[in-house]
DNA sequence: ATAGTATATTCGAAAGATCGAATATTGTCA
DNA sequence: TGACAATATTCGATCTTTCGAATATACTAT
């Protein structure tokens, strides 16, 4: 029971493992696009993108609608948007506590120019 | 410098991209565990635990503690625990959709026992 | 120091992910 | 029908992940 449920996790996060699949789906966020139009705005191969579109079709994280000669994109549930802005104020917040430890070494350590130790 | 947080959000994800890891994140999200509990609760290989461990470390999703012989292990931002809720939530509305998509078609085709078609 | 316990790392094999090139499929329009 | 445009799939090379077995490291207690 749990154990499916976390199956099921683990290929959504599979899913969205990779920077390309995490534009697409960042692109979809406002509405659908064709998978030309993604290929022109993320500068893709067109085999690459369909393989990243085949992927996130696979992992229910997308889901097409054919139009004559194109395919539209779109996400299939909004939860997965809401899971990227909690992951983007988690960099953010990351990112201060680094530059506040940064910022704290370099006062216990004025003479140093370079982080490298050793 | 969106360019960054991709490749950031698709490190946390590849992080997450095991059962096992969600697992252990899922055994900490109520405090923290010694490498040796983690192992004896999930029933993992002692070398395998740790790997996986260090899957974890190294994108920062977990932080150790050493405690003499032992090392504490726990979440280090609550955010992920929440990324899980939302896709156990996912999870279960997805499968709810399934699921009456599979009634439907049972419905319309009330002689077939079997799913397959062709 | 030595033995014991907890955890981490290294190694090699097997499985999986990723890419571009080539090819296949599907739909449109003349 | 045939030519073209949009998308998908297959192929083979390369890289990465995952695993258990073996080994290494770190700490404790005697």
């Amino acid at each position: 029971m749990g154990d499916e449920l976390r199956r099921f996790k683990s290929e959504i996060f599979q899913g969205l493992a990779h920077p390309t699949r995490i534009a697409i789906v960042e692109l979809l966020r406002d509405g659908e696009l064709s998978a030309g139009q993604l290929i022109e705005k993320l500068g893709l191969e067109q085999a690459n993108a369909s393989q990243h579109l085949a992927v996130l079709r696979a992992r229910q994280i997308v889901v097409k609608r054919k139009a004559g000669n194109q395919v539209y994109y779109s996400i299939r549930d909004h939860a997965l948007i809401e899971v990227l802005d909690i992951l983007r104020r988690y960099f953010y917040s990351q990112l201060s506590t680094t530059v506040s430890l940064l910022r704290e070494a370099a006062r216990e350590a004025p003479r140093s120019r370079t982080g490298a130790h050793r």
